[in-house]
DNA sequence: TTGAAAGCGTTACCAA
DNA sequence: TTGGTAACGCTTTCAA
């Protein structure tokens, strides 16, 4: 059953029954009435490429996920965005439309989608200090919407945490508990959120005259296998942390392994405080069951983040000349038992 | 630039153009070459909506994933298979349509996919013993591939390891290192692999005669909090565990966890049998850094799975009335420090 | 080997 | 408020 057909049968145009079903105001109430009884009756979904030709829209968003080997998809962070994200995409009517290339292949990705007009806009996850992307997709005119931001976050739509911000606070804490040898094992960082962390660390530690240890500072993929590495190297030290702040649950996981093996008791011998608890699932919510450290990035938070980007696309697609969208939030910080006052 | 322009600037018919661009063998070599030429010059790529409107094919795979709260894309399997199978799609010019819904909306997503034909196929994923889905597809009449099998894995294409037969070896080699008391943590036994898993741990047992405590044996979703707990539960009672067979890298994180805080290194006092090592890059290639276990579902093979699936998938598409694909995967079994022989 | 023209099923413009 | 008709840009059938 297509448009014609149904129009035929109910003896209108095509042109009014399109209109009765697509919510046009001008046409009388009665006759919407009995179209969207007949349609309902004979079961007519319109044709989805026959709309999309005409209207020249493809009702899709695009995502491309980078492979890196390391990151991609497994990465707990863009699975929850995505499934926030795309929840939005389905209420509207849109698809979402996944890429996962290799990362030298993400700039043609992006290039293909515009070309081919396979979507109507894109979604950008994890820039870098300085991302190549956000230029691109300027110059070829897709809408998108940054989840985090660069450097220089002016002039594109973007929703953030307050990367330095809950840096600052989580530093602060392990201060006031009395740590002074605290060591930063922070993600990769050529990412933007990367940098703002450290730097909500340093001005923390420096607000105090607390002196930063450079050899307590780290930067790395956020693996299990750094966060065992580098926390049992400095743990055999002299003079080791009594504190870690991490980046990632997966990192504090590698530390918490290192900590048990010298037999060291977290919340009480050593302290960590993990910025994310998206794996929470997987670590037991949080990096000690059952009260581990939640902050800031909790599963839902990120999904919510998704959600909100969503919204903020179709919104940029809705209305392709209105400024920029940008949001920033606030994180929570909230503690188990992973943190404790520092030894003496 | 459209066909239309590109043919009159060429003093060519649009059919001309547009057969000389895709291939079709009754055009002369001569205005093929000139065509493509041009084509190139011109910058030309045809519209796919229009495309898709003409040849009433959506190119596109829909991929549903249910949303259960526990499992979803986080599922690493769930990721690494969608990378492997993507790569394929984006290969022959498919797009990747992502579906993630609540697991009660999956059967409504399959049908909107089917009435709206916005793919031409679909993937199915971690099958349930009778999966409602396989009949619901062809039902619908939509092409798809099962990743996985049912009870009853008769009538449709599907591509699976052997789990039995893993977990058969996983346990013939633990009683050959003198273990007696093996527990296993399974997944949810209502998905087929699991139940296959169980029937493999328990036949190698019956086969040595040696007894299966019901206590030992253990199915829930695979978090670690489950392997945890259990584990804990185990390890704390008289004539414990010498050795746990484990379904999942996430839950044998919880085991060795449990074995940790009593004290118990693991490969001496305890030993770990993991199913997966599809976590490799998070913990550690494993789970006892830097040589684990690694046994059966390796990151790479379960991408390759996602390549052959998607393969067969297309290969479905291309040809409709062709029999089921039916593939059984044999894995191999390497092991690391996590593996030792039963304590005296 | 080439071309004209009829779809494909909508939406949207212009008249009535 | 309704209808006729021209797009939308391609593929495909049928003729030449």
């Amino acid at each position: 059953m297509n448009l014609r057909q149904l129009s035929e049968q109910l003896g209108l145009s095509q042109t009014t029954v399109s209109r009765a079903l697509n919510g046009y105001p001008e046409v009388s109430e009665a006759t919407r009435l009995r179209v969207q009884a007949a349609a309902k009756a004979a079961n007519y979904t319109p044709n989805s490429r026959a709309r999309k030709l005409a209207t020249g829209r493809s009702m899709a968003i695009g995502h491309v996920i980078p492979l890196s080997g390391k990151e991609e998809l497994v990465n707990p962070i863009f699975a929850d965005f995505i499934t926030g994200a795309g929840g939005v995409y389905a209420r509207e009517g849109y698809d979402l439309l996944l890429s996962m290339v290799p990362l030298e292949g993400v700039e043609d990705a992006y290039r293909q989608m515009a070309t081919n007009a396979s979507v109507d806009g894109v979604m950008v996850q994890a820039p870098k200090l300085d991302d190549p992307r956000i230029a691109l997709l300027q110059d070829l005119e897709l809408p998108f919407v940054v989840h985090g931001r660069t450097a220089e976050p002016a002039g594109y739509s973007w929703l953030d945490v307050a990367n330095a911000r809950a840096f600052r606070r989580a530093t602060d804490l392990l201060l006031d508990l009395g740590h002074r040898r605290i060591s930063l094992l922070n993600g990769q960082e050529t990412l933007d959120f990367a940098l703002r962390r450290r730097r909500g660390f340093e001005e923390a530690m420096a607000a105090r005259g607390v002196p930063v240890n450079p050899a307590f500072m780290h930067s790395a993929a956020m693996t299990e296998q750094y966060g065992h590495r580098t926390a049992s190297a400095l743990l055999d030290q002299d003079d080791a942390p009594t504190a870690f702040l991490v980046s990632s649950i997966i990192t504090a996981i590698g530390v918490r392994r290192a900590a048990g093996e010298r037999g060291l008791r977290t919340g009480r011998d050593i302290s960590i405080i993990c910025h994310d608890d998206v794996l929470s699932y997987m670590a037991n919510d949080g990096i000690n069951a059952p009260e581990g450290p939640a902050f800031t990035a909790t599963r839902s938070s990120i999904r919510a983040a998704g959600e909100r980007c969503a919204e903020m696309l179709l919104a940029l697609i809705d209305n392709p000349s209105q400024p920029p969208l940008q949001e920033l939030w606030e994180t929570d910080l909230s503690l188990g038992r992973s943190t404790g006052p520092a030894p003496s």
